[in-house]
DNA sequence: TTCGGAAGGG
DNA sequence: CCCTTCCGAA
């Protein structure tokens, strides 16, 4: 069923990738519907190898600029891709291709004048679905994390985790970052009407499931902070995380984009563009959520952000060089112990934790 | 180097 | 759909 191109001996599909029977959430493998395929997409697998330092010297976040990555040996990430997707022809010229195929759906885009450097719109990147955030913000909605929080600990999806949800919510983070740091300009929206229309693949915002924001989910429940700032979000974004916004410290960003914060206002244009920022106030849920947890939200999130350094994630892509296979990372025990009976709740809250990113094409 | 069309596969 | 493969053009 699996390919293992040459499977060293390595389990082709880790144990790990199965919570009591359940199936690495869809999201995993695709942004977006995408019926049958469950293959990992090639942005997934660049966020994934842009997070780990040992990758450092094949591709690297470049530093200034939020998601926009150098691509320092071409060959060596071919081959990681090709590895990975058990494509041993893969080489730079048609990863690229395939990466170029982003431009459209606009996740990526190219740095032009710089060698082998795209970037990610990570605008298009709206973590969480939450049907009732969808809502124009109105009177105070008291909706959301009201109940949610309630459901416990559900410190899920920990044993969930995988490098994608990292990803994930490094770019979330990236994203709160790039917010926090600076002041959010009025923001050169995208026309609204854009080019959206894709039926395709606007993602499904009704979900029927509720509850489970980010926030419930992840268990970023706040004391009882009630809800987030919602209504006080986006706009004036600014005014929701004045002083308090969650501060991520040092150990919470990524091997690469370390030192400099926010090296100084503008930049961030970009990151947004096309995003139709704060305008209709749904956009980033979880964001203002994260926003409005005020300072802890960190320290959780940053649980959920521990990497498998420590865990068990190194052969995944490096392994004995060749065979072909699915980073496996095995997690703590107890980590994994977290996820109590809450598991079903949490698994299903993990199919409204959607990366919609390509929202559609032109 | 980068781009994007065309065809094909799963 | 999401690439993979091939390729001519800029």
């Amino acid at each position: 069923m699996h390919c293992h191109c040459l499977g060293e001996g390595i389990p082709p599909v880790p144990s790990s990738y199965w919570i009591s029977g359940l199936a690495f959430p869809d999201w995993a493998y695709k942004a977006e519907s995408s019926p049958g395929s469950r293959q990992i997409q090639l942005w997934h697998f660049i966020l994934e190898l842009l997070q780990k330092e040992e990758f450092r010297h094949v591709i690297a976040w470049q530093q200034g600029e939020y998601g926009e990555f150098v691509i320092k040996d071409p060959d060596e990430v071919a081959r990681l891709w090709g590895r990975r997707k058990c494509k041993p022809q893969m080489n730079y010229d048609k990863l690229s291709r395939a990466l170029r195929y982003y431009y459209n759906k606009r996740i990526l885009h190219k740095t032009k004048g710089k060698r082998f450097t795209y970037k990610f719109n990570f605008s298009k990147l709206i973590v969480v679905n939450y049907p009732l955030w969808d809502m124009r913000p109105p009177p105070p909605p008291p909706l959301l994390l009201g109940a949610p929080a309630m459901y416990g600990p559900a410190l899920v999806p920990i044993g969930v985790q995988s490098e994608l949800l990292h990803t994930i919510l490094f770019t979330h983070r990236a994203i709160m970052e790039q917010l926090a740091g600076q002041r959010s300009p009025p923001s050169p929206l995208e026309p609204p009407g854009d080019k959206k229309g894709s039926s395709s693949s606007e993602p499904r915002l009704g979900f029927p499931q509720a509850p489970c924001l980010l926030s419930p989910c992840y268990h970023f429940q706040n004391p009882r902070n009630e809800l987030p700032p919602l209504a006080s979000l986006p706009p004036p974004l600014a005014t929701s995380l004045p002083n308090e916004r969650p501060r991520f410290s040092r150990p919470f960003l990524p091997p690469t984009l370390p030192e400099q914060q926010s090296p100084g206002p503008s930049k961030m244009d970009s990151l947004f563009a096309g995003m139709g920022l704060p305008t209709d106030g749904k956009v980033l849920p979880g964001f203002s959520l994260l926003a409005g947890m005020g300072p802890g939200a960190g320290e959780r999130l940053r649980f959920l952000s521990l990497r498998p350094e420590e865990t068990e994630v190194k052969q995944d892509l490096e392994v004995g060089g060749k065979g072909c296979q699915r980073p496996m990372v095995d997690f703590p025990s107890e980590v994994q112990s977290l996820k109590t009976r809450e598991e079903k709740h949490a698994s299903s809250c993990l199919e409204t934790f959607k990366a919609m990113w390509s929202l559609d094409p032109p």
